[in-house]
RNA sequence: GCCGACGUGGCGGAAUGGUAGACGCAGCGGACUUAAAAUCCGCUGGGAGCAAUCCCGUGCGGGUUCGAGUCCCGCCGUCGGUACCA
């Protein structure tokens, strides 16, 4: 930038107060038991969503919660709390290895050159991390305690009947056999469907799919021995748990919708002898089943399938099983699906209903087969509708739908919208000809001995009947898989387990943290067996004993970083007792970190992955508060001037250093906070930058101006006074509205405010160097260098200021007697239309205020004529006369 | 389709049910300057009027209220998430 634009010289400042903090460790924070660690202060942990380092280094997003957290840390700690702000680096990832790939180089090599980048960026902002608690999940001193959770998970199982982790000794203690005990342990393994794509030479999450295929790269289904986590144990704490949590209402549902609690009924029909439990959230309209659908992966299909269908039943079952459970949904326009030639005789009323196969129904949800009402069931109605089956309505949609006689109905051919028909063997049944499908509530009709029941109470009753004749069980659902934990990548954490007999078995602890080989290239084999495998040294350990060679998903690491901080360096343990206690339970509320800030994309699967760790963790007795995140804010993306998402291909991507170089940090800084909500979508506009600068330079120039030379000395206009009444009023209002606004993180009204303030101290010929020091401490957390320079300044050519560092200060409390105003404008409307506005005494009474009011020429004027019904007096704001 | 968020000047955005548009950007006018930049001061929702002033105005249509951007009901639109979950 040309000098000619450098209004103040935070180019010299910025990078100064930097070193400052730095080498002062001002935001280093001891923990208990550590010298200068105060106890009687509260804890507040605030924390930013680690970063995973990519080449691409920080974006604009990534400053916009990063200052939003440091602003409430820089206030928190003036306020007296011991503030935890730590950061760290999410840095195994597939874009690493992709590098290594490529060019051989150590994916560690090129991981530790994005970090580096990645902090040498944030510390350009200045923000008060304490980086002595800096973490990296590929440090294999972090490693080692990744691994030492998963060990954890792989050593528990999960209670049903107290809902809890407990120890797989217990389990041995009472004598279960070793399969038993496998098939317990909240870490296990087991054959799943995976997304396996031959180019990167792994498998893939679901939601990594459409990535990856994007660029390029095939991804076909295949079944494969995973290591799964039993999440799913935990599926009804993590949606009741959420109780206690304030975070915004959207996430909640979120994640209650991403785990997917249903209610219902398993119920149990009959094949030719053989017994087929469905699952229905309908059992009410068991009546009403038309036909059955079993999962095409069903393992019932062969033996239902009868020979004329076989071949049928075949083709179709090989087309699904190429697709991939998007693919399935994707393609899903038209319902598909082959009839096996069996049937199934329905529990309730002996009807032989025929068994159809059908990738509508999904093998991994409930029992994998349906009793299809098509009648009642959107996705039913639509297959049977197209394979002409037959439709039987046993919803009625009124009440009085549901006391219509069957022998007041005419037959198919009559015209009323009721007419009566036949179905299979059995009966008449009522027909409604105005209804295609109805899903919703409503009275039991054609349903023998519910008739005219209520939807409700037709489920409890069907439900108690099944139950009393041993054919079904009321059951929940839950749409929650068990969580797919293993990955063929080398960048990644190999499990501590090693494989003897076709048998697992974990390492012991102390030969923890297990590190990946050296490999001699990082090329995938394009079969499914993992990277490691390659290491064949490292794998097979003689005796038959060989290595797991899957690692874990990047997932892992992020699982419990926020737990590391509060005991980074710890050698023992994974976190101290002490620090624990400390650090994460000492809020009184259910959640551990105080404050959580980070992107709506991590609102389901980071934020329940740890969730579940940490709630294992906590039943086992590692950690005392049931849930890791009491308050969570989501901030919003930030778009590019055109207003569309940043991409490189759009070409308006800002990078921050840019920023920087030409406006500071503290430029940059305020401008995130003054662009708008934290929360909300918003796009970037350099011309905003230019006006939050200008903003700070007018701060810079109420302390310096330019001498004759044009250097920088103190501004002629300051003096050591008495601050007048106005100037008093302006500065305390803005060190209330600043203080509250910090606490509702409405940073953008905080800055509005600070600018009024510095626009009516910039007015006045004699502006009093007190009235600047407040200014400056409230201005502190957002724009600190600037802030600490000044402040430095003017201590310096003002004895009476207080000569110490604005970080340490404590926050300036405002006095209310000078905000109170001697006269206040009171509004007169009529019939609530403005019409005339007057000042009055502060506090003058009720009475007083309406008879100035209707004294008023104004208000005469527009009463005239019209009688007055009413007087409003709000106190302090206004008067409304009604009249007609 | 379902779920969620949002809809206010030319733009980003402010407004405990009580003066709509704070603050900033852009624009216009003025001061300083040989000139420009920077800076400082003023104006700036639309319409009518010489003016005082008046009328209209927060996506659309209703409602509650003395008073609605704000609360309620019904629509429309934009963005984000999700999708055969029985």
């Amino acid at each position: 930038m040309s000098e000619r634009r450098k209004q103040f010289p935070f180019d010299e400042f910025e990078p100064k107060w930097q070193a400052h903090w730095e080498t002062r460790k001002t935001f280093s924070v001891p923990n208990p038991g550590e010298p200068g660690f105060d106890a009687t202060k509260p804890k507040f942990y605030v924390l930013d969503m680690f970063p995973y380092p990519s080449g691409a280094g920080l974006h604009v997003g990534h400053p916009e919660g990063y200052t939003a957290t440091d602003i409430v840390t820089r206030h928190r700690r003036m306020k007296g709390d011991n503030v935890l702000h730590p950061m760290g680096w999410d840095a195994f990832g597939l874009p690493a290895e992709e590098h290594a790939r490529k060019t051989g180089e150590h994916p560690r090599i090129n991981t530790e050159n994005n970090v580096n980048n990645f902090r040498r960026q944030l510390k350009r902002l200045g923000f008060a991390y304490d980086w002595d608690r800096e973490v990296n999940t590929t440090d294999p001193a972090y490693v080692r305690w990744t691994q030492w959770i998963f060990l954890q998970l792989y050593h528990s199982y999960f209670d049903e009947a107290t809902q809890k982790a407990r120890p797989i000794a217990e389990l041995e203690a009472q004598g279960l056999s070793r399969d038993e005990i496998d098939a317990k342990r909240l870490a296990y393994v087991a054959e799943a469907p995976v997304n396996w794509c031959p180019d990167l030479g792994t498998v893939l999450a679901n939601e990594e799919v459409e990535e990856w295929r994007a660029k390029g790269h095939a991804v076909e289904r295949r079944p494969l021995k995973q290591w799964m986590l039993r999440i799913t144990a935990y599926a009804q704490r993590l949606i009741d748990e959420l109780d206690g949590l304030d975070w915004p209402e959207g996430i909640k549902l979120l994640q209650k919708n991403w785990i997917g609690r249903s209610e219902g009924a398993e119920v149990d029909f009959t094949i030719g002898g053989e017994k087929v439990t469905v699952f229905t959230t309908r059992p009410d309209t068991l009546f009403g089943a038309t036909y059955m659908v079993l999962a095409p992966e069903h393992p019932l299909v062969d033996r239902i399938t009868t020979p004329e269908q076989k071949d049928a039943v075949e083709a179709y079952r090989r087309t699904c099983a190429a697709k991939s459970d998007l693919e399935r949904t994707e393609l899903a326009k038209e319902k598909t699906g082959v009839f096996t030639g069996g049937t199934a005789t329905n529990p309730v009323n002996g009807e032989e209903i025929p068994v159809w196969i059908a990738d509508y129904v999904m093998m991994s949800y409930g029992t994998g087969a349906i009793m299809a009402v098509p009648a009642h069931d959107e996705r039913d109605y639509e297959f049977a509708t197209q394979f002409g089956i037959p439709i039987i309505y046993v919803v009625g949609q009124t009440h009085e739908q549901a006391d219509i006689k069957f022998e007041a109905v005419g037959s198919p051919e009559d015209k009323g919208p009721w007419y009566a028909g036949k179905f299979g063997s059995f009966g008449k049944y009522l027909y409604y000809r105005e209804t295609e499908c109805f899903s919703g509530d409503g009275y039991a009709i054609n349903s023998g001995f519910l008739d005219g029941l209520p939807t409700p109470e037709a489920k409890t009753k069907i439900i108690a009947w099944l139950a009393e004749n041993g054919l079904g069980t009321k059951t929940v659902n839950y749409k929650l898989r068990d969580w797919l934990f293993s990955r063929q990548r080398y960048w990644g954490e190999p499990f501590p387990i090693v494989w003897k007999d076709g048998r697992h078995e974990a390492i012991p602890e102390s030969e923890l943290p297990l590190l990946a080989p050296e490999l001699e290239d990082y090329k995938p084999s394009g079969s499914p067996e993992p990277i490691l495998s390659k290491a064949a040294a490292w794998v097979d350990l003689g005796n038959g004993v060989t290595r797991e060679t899957n690692t874990m998903p990047q997932w892992a690491g992020s699982c419990w970083y926020y737990l590391r901080y509060c005991d980074a360096r710890n050698g023992e343990r994974f976190i101290g007792r002490e620090a624990e206690d400390y650090w994460l339970a000492k809020n009184g509320k259910p959640g551990s970190v105080d404050l959580y800030v980070g992107g709506t994309e991590h609102a389901v699967l980071h934020l329940l992955y740890a969730r579940f760790w940490h709630k294992v963790l906590f039943d086992l007795g590692h950690v005392s508060t049931p849930e890791p995140f009491q308050k969570l804010v989501n901030q919003g993306l930030i778009l590019g001037e055109d207003g569309q998402k940043m991409s490189k291909s759009r070409g308006n991507v800002v990078n921050p250093d840019d920023v920087v170089d030409e406006y500071g940090a503290d430029a940059l800084r305020l401008y995130e906070m003054f662009m708008g909500p934290l929360e909300q979508v918003k796009p970037w506009s350099m011309k905003g930058v230019e006006g939050v600068f200008r903003f700070l330079a007018r701060v810079w120039r109420l302390v310096m101006e330019t001498n004759q030379e044009g250097d920088w000395v103190l501004n002629a206009k300051l003096a050591d006074i008495e601050p007048d009444k106005a100037t008093d009023k302006v500065v305390h209002a803005t060190i209330k509205k600043v203080g509250e606004d910090i606490e509702s993180m409405s940073f953008n009204t905080a800055i509005s405010q600070m600018m009024v303030c510095t626009n009516e101290l910039t007015k006045l010929e004699r502006v009093p160097v007190s009235s600047i020091a407040l200014l400056l401490q409230v201005l502190n957390p957002f724009a600190p260098h600037l802030t600490e320079e000044l402040n430095a300044t003017l201590a310096a050519a003002f004895p009476s200021l207080d000569a110490g560092e604005l970080a340490n200060r404590p926050w300036p409390a405002y006095d209310p007697a000078k905000l109170i105003e001697d006269e206040i404008e009171i509004v007169l409307q009529v019939n609530g239309k403005v019409r005339d506005k007057l000042f009055v005494a502060n506090g003058a009474a009720n009475e007083e205020v309406e008879k100035l009011a209707l004294a008023s020429e104004k208000v005469k004027s527009f009463i005239e004529g019209l009688t007055v019904r009413k007087v409003i007096v709000v106190p302090g704001r206004l008067v409304n006369v009604v009249a007609n």
